[in-house]
DNA sequence: CTACATTTGACAAATTCTGACAAGCCAACA
DNA sequence: TGTTGGCTTGTCAGAATTTGTCAAATGTAG
């Protein structure tokens, strides 16, 4: 399964725009843009949303796999806990 | 559902067991095992094995549900998005 | 070799987290 | 009513983490 990243990174090579292209719109460092595609930095929602708006991606697409990059952060180490863990928070999204 | 901090609160005044008491066998403040019981303040996950040692409550239980109260934090305002990022998460456990 | 895109490591600034302390609240009861 | 005891709350400083930048390194096509 893809990490926010490489679908960020797919999208902008489909399109030949450079690394710096994508950095500039969203007025970060090319280095920060880098290591977003590369899964070494967690990006913004806002950066997302730009990110989104700007490669003609589905945001809510994007966002969903950034939320999903988090959640993994979270869980860590503790992939013996998390699938139990993950159905209560489940439930609990359910009301 | 219940989160980490209600489970704990229960399990102590089952056993008739005061905050200060509990507190006082993980050395921290009164205060801050309150805010851990009400939800106000996660607990490391060092104290919570303290507490199930202490508490006489299975330990993987209450971790679970120490994970889960972390994964509802990271997942915050994002309840549309959540559901999607956690089947993509329960996914990418599976390998 | 040169030129250009990307990656990496180190860093300061900003932000968040942690636990303590002190004051406050509330119920039980003398 | 006043006091005691258990719990709660607000605030704060120090610790830890995160953020974005810069400079240097790496890779690569011509």
């Amino acid at each position: 399964m893809k990490h926010l990243g490489q679908k960020i990174r797919e999208l902008r090579e489909k399109q030949n725009l450079l690394l710096r292209q994508v950095a500039a719109h969203l007025e970060v460092d090319t280095a920060l843009m880098s290591k977003i595609e590369r899964g070494d930095r967690n990006a913004s929602k806002q950066q997302v949303i730009e990110i989104a708006k700007f490669l003609k991606a589905n945001e809510d697409e994007l966002l969903t796999l950034w939320l999903a990059d988090k959640l993994e952060n979270v869980v860590g180490d503790e992939k013996d806990l998390a699938p139990d863990a993950l159905n209560i928070l489940k439930k609990k999204l359910k009301k």
